[in-house]
DNA sequence: GCCCGCATGTAAGGCGTTACATGATTAA
DNA sequence: TTAATCATGTAACGCCTTACATGCGGGC
């Protein structure tokens, strides 16, 4: 039951409605978590039933009404207790690592084309999260930012963000260099 | 549905167990894919049923008996479709960013234990990987085991699970030095 | 004598994904 | 006028996790 915890993390900083959580926790800004918006709708329902945020609506002439979420001392207590409690260990879950352990097994082209659109994706989240860092640190070096800036959770795991997407390029370059270079050898035998 | 083509693809190079797949899908081995025995009894029964994989008994003495599975031709169809269809990105989920998100707001004490316990873990997973690694290139060089060696599928993949656990550990033991520096600063104020 | 390893499951519940649904405004 | 953005959901299905169940053999 995580999401939970996710969700009243993101509105930890600002004030958020459903619609703006859910771009959050889509795939362009989510540096800590992902989620769909259904999923958000239906934890924002439940958080509200059992005290941990507090919604209140906002009338839009122009764009249809929202409700906008802050999180109470209960919610506060609860990512406490959260916070507290054993995390499991992470793993990575990804269906282009299966791909790749059936290397040797599958048509290596297919799988070349597939690491080579992974590798743009990661380039583009590398660049997003440098930019996003840039904007939160505004004037002040990184090392002075974490000493003395005000927000700093949102910085470290972007950081963290930053460096899951360089690993996904690198690895996804250097794999792609080795099955051009196998394909190679294969059609001057 | 990822986890019938992780089962197939650790399939590939051996005959397996389903206790034998279950301790290489636990913690301890799983460089490319997780799962608990459970799940893999469930998805071995049904990947018979579909014809994708071939079970036989072995009949033990001293142990209870039990069924090898290997993949059929039709599994690995099912297997090179899977690598042609569109992948998803991947994204980490982990309880431990998550409580980092909201370290401006809960105990930094609280968070360095935790961040400490997943260094470690970390540097286990690294150490281990490593000699994964090592055991599997032999006296080659990585450089001549990528280009001349005959599985790398395997090889491949635990550089990536190395490369993931290095950067846990590596942003855990960061964000562990910026809290102390921030309590230190804090304590002197 | 007790715990660990081998070996295989069932059942229930929670979480995530896919598909479907609505309806107004604004920019191309 | 067509598409995108704002704004919020329902329903069905499937995957993952937690808990429970069984039974023999070998080492400390």
């Amino acid at each position: 039951m995580a999401l939970r915890h996710a969700v009243l993390a993101a509105l930890l900083d600002e004030e958020l409605s459903g619609y703006q959580l859910a771009k959050a926790f889509d795939l362009g800004v989510a540096n800590f978590w992902h989620a769909l918006p259904q999923q958000l709708y239906a934890e924002l329902t439940r958080l509200e039933k059992d005290g941990l945020i507090a919604g209140r609506e906002v009338v839009q002439d122009t764009r249809p009404n929202k409700r906008l979420f802050t999180v109470t001392e209960a919610g506060l207590a609860e990512l406490e207790a959260f916070t507290a409690s054993v995390a499991k260990p992470s793993s990575i879950r990804d269906d282009l690592i299966v791909k790749v352990q059936a290397a040797d097994h599958v048509d290596p082209q297919t799988l070349i084309a597939q690491l080579t659109e992974r590798a743009a994706f990661a380039r583009a989240k590398v660049d997003l999260f440098g930019g996003l860092l840039d904007r939160m640190r505004g004037e002040r070096s990184e090392e002075e930012f974490l000493r003395y800036g005000e927000r700093i959770g949102p910085y470290l795991t972007c950081l963290r963000g930053l460096a899951f997407e360089r690993g996904n390029r690198d690895w996804c370059e250097r794999t792609v260099a080795v099955l051009r270079e196998r394909e190679a050898a294969r059609a001057t035998r």
